[in-house]
DNA sequence: TTGAAAGCGCTAACAT
DNA sequence: ATGTTAGCGCTTTCAA
């Protein structure tokens, strides 16, 4: 038994009743202030009555805009959520974007067909995109960025091109203050476990620990190539520990990988931070609830989001906004370190 | 500087380049059969040429659909990231989808002005809707499914409406089979920690396990009303052993509430399985990392976000389904009870 | 302040 | 097999 459907009222149909021409009803929904009280008065009396809601589509070709952006995930559904970084980027966004007039579609990125994605993006169903955490062989982003505004969330790889509006924080400096803290303990022989080596957050937070190690004239004692998850922290640290590799101090590019690798040194018999001193950069729920707590540089995810979709809408609507904007870190000292 | 954006080629163009008509360009975007293999050549190969992808909102108002569907959950972004029901649901729709023409839009219900969802579902934007976890309160759903294609994820409260699509599990019998291990462990005196009760399955639940414990010949000892929520496990669990309830058995609606409950347990000394027996609904990530982990049925949300994108996509392209899609669930065993 | 009319880019009869 | 044409529901000049 197929119900019937309600034919939606149109434009038209409020215009017949409300005793006015389309035009009028138009202008009265976009809230023109170039009609008269009674006018106005009839019109969205007959709005209410039909109960009519503009059709987008129509809208959208009209206008040449969807009044809509969206959140492009490059990483699959699972992984998506399983980092709690993602979860606060997107809350921030999606508060910020319900205090505007536009709609936020979150866009995961199918491994089945990632095409379909690009072509969604260039189909013209939204104004805009903010774009996190992509990897530098994500070239079908970086030509989007001429078809329509982007905002990315952590500094892209590509380097040849102009016009590119990121919110990121400094990771480097991160870095380097996250290694100092461990320095300051008077630890000497440094590891780290570094996130994937084809994203900026990743080059960047290696870069900044080789800074605070050789500006404090040491060496790094061992570094190895994680890709932000527990369980390659825990891989790592177990590899490290098996191989004997000799270090007292160490900084996990990532708190869940620092939780990862927290708990194979437990496993190990190794306390922190008496027989290894330990922070990461991330201070998120695997942060807090590690044994021992971790000692981090807290970012705000949530206030990036919201940054993020700031500067957006913005650009969509014409205004100016600087292409970078860094945001500030904040140690946070726990049991770790 | 504002950076020039590209014009985006039209069907119209393509026809010109293509040397055929847009009828005819139509055609092949769309896949029929009855075009001639150098027309459909030519066509393919300007569309390629130009960069070619056809403009959404003009499709959708021409066609009367949008080939979107969206996810609804009525629920804070907070909560919703918090709940790994949530994030199971959508891993199984969004994988159903990317295998379809259809695109899922993430619609999280706004705090700030919970009409726009509405708005955005009536505004033709969608071709249908999955709407996940709602409350008795929700009256708005109710109404919508007049207006467009609906499938619930866990039974609606509303009763008098006909053609309401559900995917569930059978919660009843869900808790009755939980409350049935634990009085096979011999436990008499047994408490319960239910969900709320403005929705299907806190009530369900609740039904489940007085229908066991009565079919046992006994009376339940007490129970609580939480959120689904570990905090509320753990503040309902609190004051149970403040107030000396007696209880030798514990049932929580939701792993979640278990894991809360698990820790105000063995905060206060308690042992579990050898003072209270405890089981749960829900097989997530809570139940097998509490301490011990937790016995209890598992359904599968993956699954259910599965079907039910299908069901309602089937609806969309006109196929009978079935009103009710009555899930499997498993006795998963593991240490508490 | 209002209305008439011309599209926005596409699809879908209907012709041919 | 292909082209012609009339919309889909809305916005937006342009006139009045």
């Amino acid at each position: 038994m197929q119900e019937p459907r309600k034919p939606q009222a149109t434009l038209e149909l409020v215009a017949e009743r409300a005793g006015v021409s389309r035009a009028t009803v138009s202008r009265v929904v976009n809230g023109s202030d170039r009609v008269k009280a009674d006018a106005r008065k009839a019109v969205e009396q007959a709005i209410r009555e039909l109960n009519y809601v503009p059709n987008r589509a129509a809208r959208s070709l009209a206008q040449g805009r969807t009044n809509s952006i969206a959140l492009v995930v490059p990483e699959n559904t699972a992984k998506f959520f399983a980092d709690p970084y993602f979860a606060k980027v997107v809350q921030g966004a999606a508060q910020y974007v319900a205090g505007t007039e536009f709609m936020l579609t979150l866009l995961l990125s199918t491994e089945s067909d990632p095409a379909k994605t690009t072509r969604y993006l260039q189909g013209g169903n939204v104004d805009g995109a903010l774009v996190l955490s992509h990897h530098a062989a994500d070239r079908s982003y970086a030509d989007l960025g001429s078809l329509l505004p982007l905002v990315y969330g952590g500094r892209t790889m590509s380097t040849n091109q102009n016009e590119i509006y990121v919110v990121d924080i400094d990771n480097i400096a991160a870095a380097r203050q996250a290694t100092e803290v461990i320095i300051a303990q008077g630890r000497t022989r440094l590891a780290m476990i570094a996130g994937p080596q084809d994203m900026g957050a990743g080059l960047d937070r290696l870069t900044g620990f080789q800074q605070a190690v050789h500006n404090a004239g040491l060496e790094p004692a061992v570094i190895r190539i994680g890709d932000f998850t527990p369980a390659s922290g825990h891989r790592i640290m177990q590899q490290l520990i098996e191989s004997k590799a000799d270090f007292d101090g160490l900084f996990a590019a990532s708190a869940q990988m620092g939780f990862g690798a927290l708990q194979a040194l437990a496993e190990a018999g190794f306390k922190v931070p008496a027989d290894v001193s330990v922070t990461a950069v991330d201070d998120d729920s695997f942060a807090r609830s590690s044994t021992p707590p971790l000692t981090t540089i807290a970012q705000f995810p949530e206030r990036q989001g919201e940054i993020m979709a700031e500067l957006l809408i913005k650009r969509i609507q014409g205004e100016q906004v600087p292409e970078w904007s860094i945001m500030d870190t904040k140690l946070v000292l726990r049991d770790s370190h």
